[in-house]
DNA sequence: CACATTCGTTTACATCTGTAGTCTTTAGCC
DNA sequence: GGCTAAAGACTACAGATGTAAACGAATGTG
C-alpha cells in the first residue's frame, strides 16, 4: 500500500477517528489545511481507489474508515528509513536519532526502561 | 534540497567516494541496478541540476562530486519521518523501532551506552 | 581527414502527485 | 412533480519521477 504525502493528511482524519462522512472530513481539514473541498475528495477518492480506505455506503452518502492501520504505515515508513538511510542497521539509525535531536531527561529514562524490558527476556 | 529515491541510490556511489566520472558511476550502478547507461545520465544531469552534485570539468569530461553530504540528507530523512509520522516525538519513534525490530544484545547494549554518556553530562 | 566512439544534452513518455474545476445524479423541498 | 443543493465521479493540468532513446559536439583512430 502506497500512500501520499497529502493523502496521509486525510488518513489521519480518519485514524483519529472512524467512519467519518466526507464532509466531516473536511470540516476538519478545511480548519488546518488549506485545501479547497474538491481538492480533499480528490484525495479521499484515490484512497479509496487504492484500497487504503473503504466507503461503506450509509443512506445515500457514504461513510469513510481506514482499511490500512496507523501502525502498518508508521511500520512501513520506518522500515523504509532504516532501510534506505541506514542499511537496515538499527543502531546506527538510534545513534543518529539520539545525537541530532534533543531527548528530555524523561525520554532517556523511557528508552531505558524501554531497553531493560528488552534485555530481560523482553 | 529534494532528491528523489532513484537520485538517492546514484548519490551513494558518489558518497562512498568522490569525485567520480559518469564511466566511474554508470559502471558501479550497472553492476546492482537494472538501469540503462542514459538513465543514469539523466539522473546524474537532475543531481546536478538541483545542485545536489558538482560537475567539474576535468578535461573534456566531467568530474562529479556530491554537494548535498550523506550526514545532512540523512538528518532530512530522518526529520522527515520525525515529524510527519512520530508527530515530532522522539521517545515514541525509538520505542517503535525497539518494538518492531529485532535489536542484537550488542545493540541493546550499544544503545544503552549512548544513553548513558547522554546521562552523564552528555 | 573521414569516421566511429563517447559524453553530455535534449527530448520523450507514462505514472504519480498536488491541486482543483465541472458534470451528473439523486434526494429533499415547495 | 419540477427544481435546487449536495455528494461523488470525471476531467484537468502542471510538476516530479522513473525510465530511456535520440542528438550533437568533441575526439581519438586509421
Amino acid at each position: 500500500m502506497q500512500i501520499s504525502e497529502a493523502e496521509s493528511v486525510v488518513m489521519e482524519v480518519l485514524w483519529r477517528g472512524s467512519p467519518r462522512s466526507s464532509e466531516e472530513v473536511i470540516a476538519e481539514l478545511s480548519r488546518d489545511q488549506d485545501w479547497q473541498v474538491s481538492t480533499i475528495k480528490t484525495l479521499l477518492g484515490r484512497l479509496v481507489k487504492k484500497g487504503a480506505v473503504k466507503a461503506a455506503k450509509d443512506g445515500r452518502r457514504f461513510s469513510y474508515s481506514p482499511v490500512l492501520t496507523r501502525e502498518a504505515w508508521a511500520r512501513s515508513q520506518s522500515s523504509s528509513l532504516l532501510e534506505r538511510v541506514f542499511d537496515g542497521r538499527l543502531a546506527p539509525l538510534i545513534a543518529h536519532f539520539t545525537e541530532t535531536h534533543k531527548l528530555s531527561p524523561k525520554d532517556i529514562a523511557d528508552v531505558k526502561r524501554l531497553l531493560e524490558d528488552l534485555d530481560n527476556g523482553k
